[in-house]
DNA sequence: GACATCACG
DNA sequence: GACGTACGTGATGTCC
């Protein structure tokens, strides 16, 4: 049949593919013989999770993966150092490129190369005939490269992230449409594929130019007519330059092909082809999904003896059916047994919500072996959720709450019995609601933190998919979304336990894969003492809550609005018309367009920025701009603050209940949720008020320690800088001696303006100082900035060597360390382009930054015992300070304690330079203690 | 759901 | 030599 109108031609880009695959999963051999497979497992992941997609009125009927062949093309004949800086393709890649080739063929999908040419002309040669013809063409590939093909049924879609690119995404990207796309790259030129264009040009500048001369020839051809003399120059000596690199991004649409689009048509693998190489590969897993997709028999995989070193990953597979689901005491009991027989169990609890001050206990899953997986629904309803007349009835077959818990409780509270959970802070709080203390624990969240901090997110999702191959049974369908999403409790009993007992099968396999491979990351130690006892502690802080006024947030929401509403009406005025506030956008119209301001800088998305550091340049001339300021900060105070603080408050305790992730953050500090606690205001003194609302419960007070300059303070232990640690020791004004030293004025002379600078200047060297940065905080001129930094470096030598250094040992081993040991990997350090920097700089404040954190987490796990004789509770921890509520009279005993804890929080790990100290405060609120 | 903005250490 | 930049977070409102 030939190729036409109705007609759809997919083109998978191979290389693509290929690599996503390859970064995407981790050194996977094949137990049988160690070969490299990991590519391959990716690859043929996709391909399937590719074939299952393409149902319905939008697949395929031609389809073709095309594959780069050889690395000398006619493009490198043009220009010797085209794709010159790419790196050498990784060892253990290398022998797996032909097997992509033979899993390609082995879905049954074409699969074509061509010697001399690159597999985007082949892609353009297919997709211009497939136009042609009136068909339509889908590139499945993100490489901008391509997007110069897009438009009349041409379009690309990147199957990662599902997102479907036409001639207005294009648009977006390069500011063109695709016909001048490489009118666009050859000005712009590309650092990846080593394309020279023209020096200083990007794409904003390059499409700005195109869309005012209209094309490249045009534009070089009237290039003296260019207004900024250097980019005249630029473009006039680099002509010859630009049109090379035209030459390169051009695709060729004309490539000698030995077959035609016809011979591309779609047809079903053959069951029998594709399960023989997927054995041969090994792949227990997609073998057993591919199977199941064709209705054949999965192939038998000899279990090879594993090699030593290599995580078995992939030895039981996913079974759903194979979940028991527990219904009696009896069967129960069985499980029981089999726990101790063993020593350790992974579970977890289905609840009816994620808040755990709310959510009730819906079912316990356990796991023993790997595929070996029970749930023990408790209180499922008879009916679904959507049943409008459903009534409260139990379904039937589950035991009852208080039988199953006078069973599990012994076992979940003895110490001989390892509970294993994935984020075991959430099932240890929902037990602890009925009065249940979970112990001992390990938590595979936290054992795969401990290791790769820094590389991934530790969601079970990703764990699972990364060192499983597996991705667990979503949620969403059985719960739905919206406003008909159910809770967990109107699920029925057979989906509940199939997903249930799936995450504590998960749990299980992840904890086999991962807490071996804590010793051999050199993180136990991390995981023991930093991570792990934080759980009891943090669900203790979580469960207890901070007390809040409703009544004050009320009132201050009601005068920030008044206020508001007073702003508003002044803006109106200044405008001249009508307009939302609220609208970066059209603050931005307002400022530049209609009052045409001087200064308005559009950013990516073709907007004004309109930030407060712009809008605060405006405000020293201009009213508007400074009244806007205004409205925003009580806009913010509103709705962040006091209107969303009164929905937190737990109707029960009239309380606030925080949450805080262990493992968000990269460099290991805490972060806090729904609500975050962390940020209320306090460097506004209207922002501060409203710290008034969080108070003391009657007859106690609130008390708060926080360590004074932690961050520095460990800056001059690791960085080794004399003059620093001394003036510490002293208990000199840190900024002030800083000052003085930098700049030669006596300490008794300092100026607040002087000690303000060097201010800035101490925190940039935390951040990883940039002219550029110090530059825009003091708003000062670069080159004066850059002056402070080299003066900075000369006199605290240490610092300089502290960031070559940790540069150095970030790029060599890809992560750096904090003085606890904790690791945070910098994947990005060896990036290419303007990643570096950011990569560089996060990079140098990670042991900073990190160490600070360690240091508090000591303290707080050690807190609970010290404080254990008070009649006191720690509430909240915001990164260096420490919220606790004590009863009256017992507030000194109490900072007595806590700061013994928190100065020598260290001890005796890590000996520092430097004292620690700790500033207290306590007061009847939040505001009054500080 | 992306983006801009702004709150904190 | 130019690039684009202070580090780490989370919540909200707008706009598509």
């Amino acid at each position: 049949m030939t190729f036409g109108k109705g007609h759809h031609l997919h083109l998978i880009d191979g290389s693509a593919f290929i690599f996503r695959a390859y970064h995407a999963l981790p050194p996977l051999t094949r137990k049988s013989d160690g070969l490299p497979i990991g590519a391959v497992a990716g690859f043929c992941n996709m391909l399937h999770r590719y074939v299952e997609g393409n149902t319905g009125p939008d697949a395929p009927t031609h389809v073709a993966v095309i594959f780069d062949k050889g690395s000398h093309t006619f493009r490198n004949d043009m220009y010797d150092l085209y794709k010159a800086n790419r790196d050498e393709m990784p060892e253990d890649l290398r022998p797996q490129i032909p097997l992509t080739r033979n899993a390609t063929e082995a879905f049954n999908i074409a699969c074509k190369e061509k010697e001399g040419w690159e597999a985007d002309d082949i892609i353009a040669t297919l997709a211009v005939q497939a136009r042609a013809a009136g068909g339509r063409c889908t590139i499945i590939s993100s490489d901008k490269d391509l997007m110069q093909l897009v438009g009349g049924g041409v379009e690309m879609l990147d199957a990662m992230k599902n997102n479907r690119i036409d001639r207005d995404g294009v648009f977006e990207k390069f500011g063109v449409y695709p016909e001048r796309v490489v009118d666009v790259q050859a000005l712009a030129g590309d650092s990846v594929d080593n394309v020279p264009g023209a020096p200083g040009i990007g794409i904003k500048t390059a499409a700005l130019l195109i869309n005012e001369y209209g094309d490249l020839e045009t534009l070089l051809a009237r290039a003296e007519e260019i207004k900024q003399p250097k980019r005249r120059q630029t473009l006039i000596d680099h002509a010859d330059q630009i049109r090379l690199s035209r030459q390169l991004v051009l695709l060729d649409e004309d490539t000698p092909l030995d077959f035609t689009i016809e011979d591309l048509e779609v047809q079903d693998p053959d069951a029998d082809t594709l399960l023989t190489f997927l054995a041969e590969m090994e792949f227990r897993t997609l073998s057993k999904r591919v199977a199941d997709a064709l209705g054949a028999e999965a192939p038998v995989i000899p279990d090879a003896p594993a090699a030593p070193d290599v995580p078995e990953v992939e030895a039981v597979p996913f079974d759903p059916e194979k979940y028991e689901q527990v219904g009696d005491a009896a069967a129960l009991q069985k499980w029981i047994d089999a726990i101790y027989e063993r020593g350790y169990v992974a579970i977890d609890t289905e609840t009816t919500g994620l808040n755990e001050m709310i959510a009730e206990l819906v079912g316990i899953s356990l796991a023993v072996e790997p595929g070996e997986a029970c749930y023990i629904p408790l209180i499922h309803k008879a009916n679904r959720g959507d049943d409008l007349f459903g009534s409260d009835d139990l379904a039937d077959g589950q035991m009852d709450l208080e039988e199953c818990l006078k069973l599990l409780t012994p076992m979940l509270e003895d110490e001989s019995i390892l509970k294993i959970g994935q984020n075991m802070k959430y099932d240890a709080k929902i037990f602890a609601q009925i009065g249940i203390t979970v112990a001992p624990i390990d938590d595979t969240m936290l054992i795969s933190y401990a290791q790769h901090a820094g590389l991934h997110n530790h969601g079970m999702d990703t764990l699972s998919e990364r060192y499983l191959s597996h991705s667990p049974i979503p949620i969403k369908p059985l719960l739905g979304s919206g406003k008909s999403a159910i809770t967990f409790d109107k699920v029925p009993l057979d989906e509940a336990t199939k997903y249930a007992a799936e995450d504590a099968d998960i749990t299980l396999r992840l904890w086999q894969a991962l807490k071996p491979q804590l010793h051999r990351a050199q993180v136990t130690k991390v995981y023991e003492t930093l991570e792990r006892p934080l759980v009891p502690v943090l669900a203790d802080m979580e469960r207890s809550g901070i007390k809040v006024d409703r009544d004050t947030l009320s009132r201050m929401s009601n005068a920030f609005a008044q206020k508001m509403a007073g702003l508003e009406d002044e803006l109106y005025e200044l405008a001249g018309r009508k307009f939302n506030v609220g609208s970066p956008a059209q603050v931005g119209e307002i400022l530049f367009d209609e009052m045409g301001l001087e200064g308005g800088k559009k950013g990516k998305t073709g907007k004004y920025a309109t930030g407060a550091d712009v809008l605060e340049d405006l405000a020293t001339e201009h009213e508007l701009p400074a009244r806007v300021l205004d409205w925003r900060q009580l806009s913010k105070l509103k709705s962040t603050y006091t209107d969303a603080l009164q929905d937190h408050i737990n109707p029960d305790t009239g309380r606030v209940h925080t949450s805080y992730s262990i493992a968000g953050a990269s460099t290991g500090r805490l972060a806090s949720t729904d609500p975050n606690l962390q940020n209320i205001p306090i460097r506004t003194e209207e922002g501060r008020r409203i710290r008034e609302a969080f108070i003391a419960e009657e007859g106690k007070t609130l008390v708060t320690l926080d360590y004074s300059q932690i961050e520095l303070r460990i800056l001059a232990h690791i960085a080794d800088i004399p003059a620093l640690k001394e003036a510490f020791a002293r208990g000199d004004d840190i900024h002030a001696m800083t000052a003085s030293e930098m700049f030669d004025v006596p300490m008794d002379d300092m100026t607040p303006e002087i000690r303000r600078r060097a201010k800035a200047i101490n925190f940039g060297v935390i951040y990883g100082i940039s002219g550029f940065g110090l530059a825009r905080n003091l708003r000062i001129p670069r080159s004066e900035a850059q002056g402070f930094i080299d003066r900075y470096f000369e006199r605290f030598p240490g610092i300089r060597t502290y960031m070559d250094d940790t540069k150095a040992f970030a790029k060599e081993h890809g992560f750096v360390q904090t003085l606890f040991g904790r690791k945070i990997h910098t994947p990005n350090i060896g990036a290419k382009g303007p990643h570096a920097g950011f990569a560089a700089r996060a990079a140098i404040n990670a042991p900073i930054q990190g160490t600070a954190a360690d240091v508090i987490r000591r303290a707080m796990i050690r807190m609970p015992e010290a404080i254990s004789d008070l009649p006191a509770k720690m509430l909240l921890q915001v990164h260096d300070e420490l919220l606790f509520e004590v009863d009256k009279g017992a507030e000194q005993d109490l900072i007595e304690a806590a700061r013994e804890v928190m100065e020598n929080a260290n001890d005796p790990v890590v000996r520092l330079d430097v004292k620690l100290t700790v500033d207290a405060g306590q007061g009847q609120n939040w505001a009054e203690a500080h």
